[in-house]
RNA sequence: GGCGACGUGGCGGAGUGGUUACGCAGCGGUCUGCAAAACCGUUUACCCCGGUUCAAUUCCGGGCGUCGCCUCCA
């Protein structure tokens, strides 16, 4: 085999990832944007999650556990969380930093649960913003140094017009974005363009000290920066939502470039597609907005999981509850297979599917086709464990009756007394037990 | 308005210039006291219109439809 190929952004083709210049297989480095953290995180926000989770499984199968840093930051600075601080702050009198501490750790740290219920190991690295402001200032005093950046009425702005290749990732020029532009141009702006790497914050504002003042990163900046003192100025793969290509992934290269020399930020941009739920936008105002959260209380995480990688990572995919109960299905059975295996193995075929941009509904294809050993290796490898869909399967459940009542059916029926077998068997399926005779016996299941 | 993505059988969903995707559901069968489960077999496809080609679902052009992004800002 020659080696992952991914469908690369930058180049519009699938990109071989060993065949990256500076590829180092002993380091194998990839980044992925993290998130906000001021509210529960939505089914939207899992699917890079997973998609990235699995790319992260992937080149540790290949390379080695020990050879792969993978860095997913968490977003802990931000006008939207201000926004929120600032409510709380308000309503509890308590001062407004105290108040973003608060709602950026307690959700960072449900995001940290919920996605651990979804299968997703720990990345190597969970930097937060607020740890890193040092490099950010630093990075922005050297982008003023180098003259890619201006300080205008307290703020710091990248002036777009000195990157001669702006605007690469996104495939836009500047002209063709200056034409669509249709909002105001702050009047500290030299070019309609120029976004902002520091903003002043007034005193009901968080801020950090900085030679330009107090105040605090804008947006792009902290991922640079986080990168760059995790992985280095150039590392491998960067993820990401397909929305943040621009102009979150096309800014981030703007400045890192520009601060590092013009050494790439990242060789293989990778970015995942967007999800609806029941073929509708998920909107708050259409009342189908689903957090993670939510949904972890009626399906076992694996099911969430799987559902989410029948659909390749850069198709739009449309979340169904019909598609979850497929999923489920699916796992169950093959969960009994899979689970007496003692020796599993990692298919051909499977591997090749996803070393072909992350083919996972290919790889899923091939399961089905294999043997028990290759299905337990496959599901392995893709992040299923079976601990939640037990759990959800027999949790709460009087099984020791249960039993009892299996015994006392099979009993009748052995005596012939089949009015009263079935009488037990609706009894159990009443109480939303489902039989299953086998060749080596009886078992139950939960009726969904 | 600009840029881009997508459109496959009842449903989900890969892929390919000529050969079965796969799964679910359906249908038939094996098994079972019956049912469920399990197992075996099986029907239905490539948005529309042109073009290139011996051959197009696959390449090119146009159309229609769905969706995303367009910068600190809700």
């Amino acid at each position: 085999m020659s080696g992952p190929r991914f469908f690369n952004t930058l180049t519009k083709a699938k990109d071989a990832l060993e065949a990256q210049p500076g590829f180092d297989r002993a380091r194998v480095r990839m980044y992925v944007c993290g998130p906000t953290v001021y509210d529960f995180a939505h089914i939207g926000n899992a699917r890079p999650v997973i998609v990235f989770d699995v790319l992260f499984r992937l080149l540790r199968h290949l390379y080695g556990p020990a050879h792969v840093v993978y860095v997913r930051n968490i977003t802990d600075i931000d006008d939207k969380i201000n926004a929120r601080a600032a409510e709380i702050a308000a309503a509890r009198n308590i001062d407004v930093e105290a108040a973003r501490v608060e709602i950026t750790q307690a959700t960072a740290r449900q995001y940290l649960e919920d996605v651990t219920a979804l299968g997703c190991l720990p990345p190597t690295h969970t930097p937060r913003a607020t740890d890193y402001v040092r490099e950010m200032v630093a990075m922005i005093a050297t982008l003023v140094a180098d003259g890619f950046a201006y300080a205008a009425d307290g703020h710091v702005l990248f002036e777009v017009a000195r990157k001669a290749d702006y605007g690469k990732l996104a495939r836009r020029s500047l002209d063709e974005m200056l034409a669509g532009a249709r909002v105001d141009v702050a009047p500290y702006k030299r070019n309609a363009m120029d976004f902002v790497l520091w903003k002043p914050s007034d005193d009901k504002t968080p801020g950090w000290d900085s030679p330009w003042g107090r105040g605090r990163p804008g947006w792009h900046i902290e991922c640079s920066a986080m990168a760059a003192a995790l992985l280095g100025e150039t590392f491998d793969i960067h993820g990401g939502g397909i929305d943040l290509v621009f102009p979150h992934h096309e800014n981030e290269i703007a400045q890192s470039e520009g601060a590092h020399h013009g050494y790439a930020l990242a060789r293989i941009w990778m970015h995942n597609g967007f999800l609806n739920v029941e073929g509708e936008k998920m909107s708050k105002s259409l009342g189908n907005f689903v957090t993670i959260n939510e949904l972890l209380k009626d399906w076992p995480g694996e099911v969430l999981r799987f559902n989410m990688l029948r659909t390749h990572y850069r198709q739009p995919m449309d979340w169904t509850v019909a598609g979850m109960n497929e999923s489920w299905k699916t796992l169950e059975k093959w969960y009994a297979a899979a689970e007496p295996i003692a020796d599993p193995r990692i298919g051909d075929a499977f591997l090749a599917a996803l070393c072909d941009d992350l083919n996972t509904p290919q790889a899923i294809a091939e399961l089905h086709k294999a043997d028990a050993r290759e299905l337990a290796g496959g599901l392995g490898l893709l992040g299923f464990s079976n601990v939640q869909l037990r759990i959800a399967q027999k949790v709460a459940l009087d099984t020791a009756w249960i039993a009892d009542a299996i015994a006392a059916r099979n009993a009748a029926r052995k005596a012939r007394d089949f009015k009263e077998s079935d009488r037990l068997r609706d009894e159990l399926l009443a109480k939303g037990i489902v039989l299953k005779d086998g060749p080596d016996g009886t078992t139950w299941e939960v009726k969904r």
